[in-house]
DNA sequence: TGATTAATCTCGATT
DNA sequence: AATCGAGGTTAATCA
């Protein structure tokens, strides 16, 4: 990876024609040559980049260019389309080069999946004498998260989130609107279940009878472990 | 703007929770305290980061991450919700800071300004015969983007847009009005061209006797590509 | 200012 | 390979 500071210019044109005044910037160069532009603000996206697979070529300024200050000139172009992208340096107030090797990437930790596995198993949550029917309960639109049945025999829909958001609320009420067609599951009851409901979600949860329930993580975690320590 | 390159390990947590492994990865400070954690391959997209408004704090490590070979900790913490980025740092390679300044920003070449040259090089779109006379035609109120001449000599006026609204009709329309005054040009067609045309303009369009022409960007683009590679 | 939509989207999963 | 859908999306546009 190079990394290079400079007042530069660039040129983009592709699906659409960009360009960026002189300015100072960081350029990153990756080792797969892709190039990222990017300045002292603004998200994650760079003001302008070209994607891997792509290839970087340093040409000298023409006559003109020099004129107007340009030290060096970055073409770079994309593999497979017509892509690219051409950086004009004026002045580089820094360049390094790194080794970095290949990165292991992100590991997404479930914590949804993990409430629903720890939930399922934990089913009396819901309430004293609930029984677990199934995790993933196939509906038209998609699986409900835990299909359970309460001490009456009624069956209860839950839709777990991490945040409870109301369109996680919205969701659960579109599976309840679905299964109380099923003769033979209606009435079927809704629970919200979430680590953190947002208030909205709450209102909008009892508006429609759906109950909410909020999950301990920790607690769950730790009930699991103690079960699995007993056998 | 720091740039640190370091061995490092990371966690999020937040709309989810993510773990990043101990390797060797681009650091980038930004001067509003935002993050980004690059690696050395992949498109724009950071592996992991923390979006402004945050606030960046720096710990020592405690005994037992110091015995983990960790040799600072960064707390990164979202202002607005309860996001946060930690980032242990292993071994730093590289650490520096620049000014850079502001940005002023990407311009993007307006798709409104690209249709109306490829529309003025693809005139034959108004229909077989076409003459361009020129783009931005002067008039009082404004210059229109193009004015053509039709196979019998007619002289066409046309108004282009990006999509085509109501608006769009009546500014036309004002056009056609003031062109219609100079005794060499009149009568002036008018056409209406724009990537899209909502139903509202068109029927507008159509009492007006103004005829609409749907553009379509891409073939056009396509063409421009195709006849640049003749030459 | 909040909602809606497009993006040089990116990224993963599934067909 | 191609398509589909979600995203800690981001960014622009519209009401």
């Amino acid at each position: 990876m190079r990394l290079v500071v400079a007042r530069c210019a660039a040129r983009y044109t592709g699906r659409l024609t960009a360009e960026l005044p002189l300015a100072t910037r960081l350029v990153v160069v990756k080792a797969d040559g892709s190039v990222l532009l990017h300045s002292d603000g603004g998200s994650y996206k760079p003001l302008n980049w070209m994607s891997p697979p792509c290839s970087l070529a340093v040409a000298e300024p023409d006559d003109d260019a020099a004129a107007r200050g340009v030290v060096e000139i970055w073409h770079v172009q994309h593999a497979k389309s017509d892509d690219r992208l051409e950086i004009e340096l004026h002045e580089v107030l820094h360049d390094s080069a790194h080794e970095l090797g290949v990165d292991p990437g992100l590991v997404k930790d479930g914590v949804e999946a993990h409430l629903q596995k720890l939930l399922a198993e934990q089913i009396h949550l819901l309430g004293a004498g609930h029984v677990l029917v199934r995790r993933e309960y196939p509906t038209a639109i998609g699986p409900v998260d835990i299909l359970a049945k309460d001490p009456a025999g009624g069956a209860v829909a839950v839709e777990i989130k991490r945040r409870g958001d109301i369109d996680g609320v919205e969701q659960l009420t579109r599976y309840l609107e679905l299964l109380n067609r099923d003769p033979h599951l209606t009435p079927v009851r809704g629970v919200f279940a979430a680590q953190e409901i947002k208030p909205q979600a709450r209102v909008l949860a009892h508006d429609r009878g759906i109950t909410c329930l909020v999950l301990d993580y920790e607690a769950m975690r730790g009930m699991d472990d103690a079960s699995t320590r007993l056998f």
